[in-house]
DNA sequence: AATGTCTTTCAAAGCGCTTTGGGAAGAGTG
DNA sequence: CACTCTTCCCAAAGCGCTTTGAAAGACATT
């Protein structure tokens, strides 16, 4: 069934059917509702691509999504994406997504902006410098990242989270608690989250005289399995760590396993902090010893995220375009004194 | 740039360009050529939604994502989708994702179709009996289910996984060592693939003159925290269980802190198998006890969906139309003789 | 020279929608 | 009564692409 299927039926023209649908004023009240009660009938859907055609709008945001046959699914990828669907479905809009292998994301990324089947664009894992940022500038079609390049000026439209604060503020914690010794789980270097929260800790550590051992330093994909590994490591140290700060819940659990497996007790033989996306399948709170976190959504990064592009095409232009949100440090028995 | 503007500069015609770009065969190699380069200069791209409007055809496969307020990002979902992109980045396909409340989860696959987005459309959550399936039916766009309904006999293209088998071989295991009383930890149960894991174990159950006791069975999402408080639950039961069937490693992930929490040991007081999808972030090989799995990568399953998705839309029909592929028992060390 | 066959190119129609620019009634005004 | 306004509707153009049907030119065959 398509508009001039219905509009036959009807006995209408195109152009009133269109208007009935769409809510334009230029139609009486008796034919709309005759209009609306026949394509409720029909079932009549409006032809997307037609209509992205027409109007150059197709309420859909595109994002490109990283893929090798070697990467799994990444769990802080569906917990933003649920956050994201949460804002979409309340307007109706979709998602595209272009899947890319590492090397070719910004061709991807050219392709779906010319693709016409997107309104806006959405990118994640910010790296610094970032090419997409000069192509999206160049592109005058919307587009909002999840992160920020490196330096303190931006001028592009973002949502980030304050990583260095996050991960400073969790340092002093640790300083005063007396650690002296730390060690760091981080995420994949080359990211400019994980930059950053390197650089908040070292901030900290710098202020009470102290550094980060380079050999307790871990950057790599944020898996039970990595954190497990990388912890053993540590363990083994000749200068065993006493604080550590974890880059994720998922990397902890692995952690926290070889922390136990060493006959270590989290909490007081070695502290923890982590930082928390609240991914729905793995709390914090509900380790066995629960875990001292910097805690920020990661699905309501996503809410805020679609509803700032979706209000930017809907020609609110009342949001911030870019904003800076702060995690909250939540204190739980994984952090103690450290040991004499 | 569009065809019109590529035309006009290389003083062709919009068909010859067109021809030229899309590999047909009527036009000279040496036109062929310079529209090649004069492509790849300007950096023109095709506009896709102008491409589906006049072939119908769009490379792009739809499916709809359940959304609600309070529903998690699912990393079952994210493990799947990488195994889907990683087929679509072979072929340069790309997906829409439709999200859709639960309640509403008809409709919008309806909207999606009619949408003129996608050429195939993929179904994951099979209840029994599925609406979606008569629509699909009706709809002459290719489709394929993840999961399949109740029953023997199906008349539409599937992938599945035998839970059922599963479920019947790991309780088989458990009651050769002995084990007498069974908890069960499941998915929700309007899914199908729920319904068959419990009817796996009741059946391995019933040749041994068991049951499942109503209250050592828990239907709920598969997370952590969920777990972890059936868990501490069945333990309370005046007959506690000593053998535990799971739906997933994320839900054996809260059981087996539940059971550390109780001071048992688990492989020696209480023995437990879960289903591992293959997650990347969570391996069972990797918990402190490695766990017993009926194993079968989503990942997989998610990339074969993808392979026979896009086989049908480039007319090979060669591929099966439905499968169903079993689970591997991988014994480990949370399994073990039933307590004297 | 006339005819037929390829090869290479093009103009125009059409995919399903929105939107512009009118036009035909009916309502209000002097 | 003629006149302007509204109100309600329509025909047609256009979005960027593919594809049909035809034409023009090159060449070989009678």
């Amino acid at each position: 069934m398509n508009l001039k299927q219905l509009s036959d039926r009807l006995g209408l023209s195109q152009t009133t059917v269109s208007r009935a649908l769409n809510g334009y004023p230029e139609v009486s009240e008796a034919t709309r509702e005759r209009v609306l009660k026949a394509a409720q009938q029909t079932g009549y859907k409006p032809n997307k691509a037609a209509q992205r055609l027409a109007t150059g709008k197709a309420k859909s945001i595109g994002l490109v999504m990283q893929s090798a046959p070697d990467l799994g699914g990444d769990p802080h990828f569906s917990e933003f994406l649920s956050g994201l669907a949460e804002e979409a479905v309340k307007h109706d809009f979709h998602f595209v997504m272009a899947p890319a292998s590492p090397d070719d994301e910004v061709n991807a990324l050219k392709r779906l902006i010319a693709s016409g089947y997107v309104d806006a664009v959405f990118l994640a894992h910010v790296v610094d410098p970032d090419p997409r940022v000069d192509l999206m500038r160049s592109c005058s079609i919307p587009y909002l990242l999840h992160g920020r390049t490196m330096g303190d000026v931006h001028d592009y439209p973002y949502l980030d989270i304050d990583n260095e604060g996050a991960f400073y503020t969790a340092t002093k914690l640790l300083l005063q608690l007396g650690h002296k010794r730390f060690a760091l789980l981080n995420g994949i270097e080359r990211f400019t989250f994980a930059m950053r929260r390197k650089t908040g800790a070292e901030k900290a550590l710098a202020e009470a005289g102290l550094k980060l051992a380079p050999e307790l330093v871990q950057h790599s994909v944020m898996s039970d399995q990595v954190g497990f590994r990388a912890m053993e490591r540590f363990l083994a140290h000749p200068e065993r760590p006493t604080a550590v700060l974890c880059a994720s819940t998922a990397l902890a659990l692995g952690a926290v396993r070889a922390i136990n497996k060493a006959g270590l007790k989290l909490g007081r033989d070695i502290s923890l902090i982590a930082h928390d996306d609240v991914l729905s399948m793995l709390r914090p709170e509900s380790f066995s010893v629960p875990l001292t976190t910097t805690r920020s959504s990661l699905r309501a990064a996503g809410a805020r995220i679609g509803q700032r592009l979706i209000a930017r095409l809907d020609g609110n232009a009342d949001l911030p375009e870019q904003e800076l949100w702060e995690a909250e440090l939540i204190v739980r028995a994984s952090t103690g004194p450290a040991p004499a």
